[in-house]
Order: C-alpha cells, then structure tokens, then sequence
DNA sequence: ATGTCTGCAAAAGCTTTGCAAGTAC
DNA sequence: GTACTTGCAAAGCTTTTGCAGACAT
C-alpha cells in the first residue's frame, strides 16, 4: 500500500497523520467489504495490537466529518464504513449479508432525467441512492468450490 | 379508528388480539410519520399509561416477524417502522429529519425495464428502493405558520 | 385450562465519552 | 511547547431477554 498516498489523504484534511490512523485508512482501502468498526479493529490488530476499540471508533467518526469515509446502515445493528466517496449505488446479497457498490452512470442519468420531468412537490432533490436487494447466483457448474 | 379492521389484521396472522396490540397498531397508522418505538410508547401511553417500552418493542418485534411493519434504518440511532407494506421509495428530508413514502409505478416500471436489458452479473435483484435525499422547499410567502 | 402475552427490570451490544498519558507538528 | 490523539474503562443508548403474573381463546 502506497504509504505518502494515505499520508496525504490525511494532511489534505488537516488531520495529524498518526500510525493509529494510517492503520485504519489502510484497513479501508484493503477490506473493500464495507467492514464494520470490528472488522477494522481485528484487520488493523495484525499489526498495531494495543489499538483500542474506542480508538477506531475515534477515528472513523473523524474521518466521516473530514468525509473520508460514509457510514452504511444494514438491517443488521451495526454501521459499516465505505470509504469509495464517488457516487454509487448499494447492491445487498440477503444471503451472504453482503453489500457491494455498483457504479452506473447511464442509470445516473436515466434518473435524472426522470426527475427532472417528474417533479417531487415542493422537495429539491440532492442525491438519490439505490438500493439493489437481491442474491448471488451461483454458477460455477463443474469446478469445486 | 376501525376497531374491527384492526382485529383483522391481528387474527389473520394469527395473533392473538390483545389491548397493547391493538394500540401499537392504531398509533403505526396515526403516526405516518415512520414513528420510532419511543414515539410510538408515547403515543400509545395515552390511552394506556402502563405500557412499557419493552413491550412495544416486543410486539414491534412479532409485527416484523409477521410482516406487518418494515423496518427503516436511517442515519440517526434508532429503527424507525413502517406499516405501509405496498411497494414504495423513500424521500428523506434532510433538514427536517423526515421520511415520507413515494410511490411511482411509472419509476418502477423504468427501472424494471432497466436492469432487464442491464443486468448485473450473477445477481438476482428481488428489489429496487430509492432513497431521495434532499429539503422540502419553503413557499409560503405571506402566510403565517 | 393453557399457551401466549405483558410488565418490569436487568442485561446485552454497539458506540460515545472522559481523562490521563503520549505524540505530531 | 502545545494542541491534538490515543488507550482504557466507564457510561450511554437503543434494543433484547427473562420471568412471574395476567390474559385471550
């Protein structure tokens, strides 16, 4: 992982660049799984083990002020962190619980143009997200898993 | 309130029809405004002073469970509930903390169309929900509030 | 009659907070 | 040097759980 990178995303925001911090930024950029501030506290322990829960907590809750990160809210009571900040949808698999980002910029549009014909009353529309519900299908139909 | 609608929506789940029930049920179609459980124990306390929060969240929880009521994670802490069961989107308001319904069959049928022609790889969508996020626009020029 | 539901309180689980000690700049 | 961060533990909040008593069927 390209180290003066997260050092920079860092000093951009104005924040003190502390190994605590770089942990967690690399741990976000490694787990692309949208983790939970457990996942992140279990991944950034291999090499940083005295760093505290709280302490992540700390600062993931820094880094979505600094908008570093956005929180993602399941049906499970946990939030999950995403730090990808470009516009993007959420595809959910209800089998593995899990949540990946979807990029669309022709549905992006499609929308837009939808809303631009067809006004909410009174409401100024800032951003719509979508939320793909679904599962995975499986089909690999020889090879062993 | 029908009494007896809501006795039906009870028994036809199977549910025993108890007081508590019946007034959980009658302040989720009062409240429209996707009530939290605290809000929903307030409510409900003023015609029946002892209920106790524990228990709303008990027959929120078999209302779930029966699907009667959804439930709606926002950015704030707490679960919010849902009894309208129809297809539908939600707009957020961001200054006023509101969640409204949005139905748009003519949205839906776009986005069907949509993801027919453009799958996603491997991924069975079940369903599409929209969150439209932005502010209700004041115009209420000379009248008072 | 009996299986289910309520009320209350206590516990659980995720997240936040407080403060002393440590660290980046 | 000084203001910001960390670590740890304790507190906070919403939600869940356990159990005795009450109630619907």
């Amino acid at each position: 992982m390209n180290y003066s990178r997260l050092v920079d995303i860092l000093s951009k925001k104005e924040l003190k660049v502390t190994p605590q911090r770089l942990a967690v930024l690399e741990a976000l950029m490694q787990l692309k799984t949208h983790p939970t501030a457990e996942e992140i506290k279990d991944y950034v322990r291999k090499k940083n083990p005295n760093l505290a829960l709280g302490t992540v907590y700390n600062i993931l809750d820094t880094f979505y002020e600094k908008r570093i990160v956005t929180k993602v809210k399941t049906d499970k009571d946990f939030v999950r962190y995403d730090m990808d900040m470009h516009k993007h949808h959420h595809i959910y698999c209800e089998e593995c619980d899990s949540i990946e980002n979807y990029y669309d910029n022709e549905l992006d549009e499609l929308l837009q143009d939808y809303f631009k014909k067809k006004r909410i009353p009174n409401f100024k529309i800032k951003e719509i997200n979508l939320q793909i519900t679904g599962n995975y299908i499986e089909h690999k139909p020889t090879k062993t898993n």
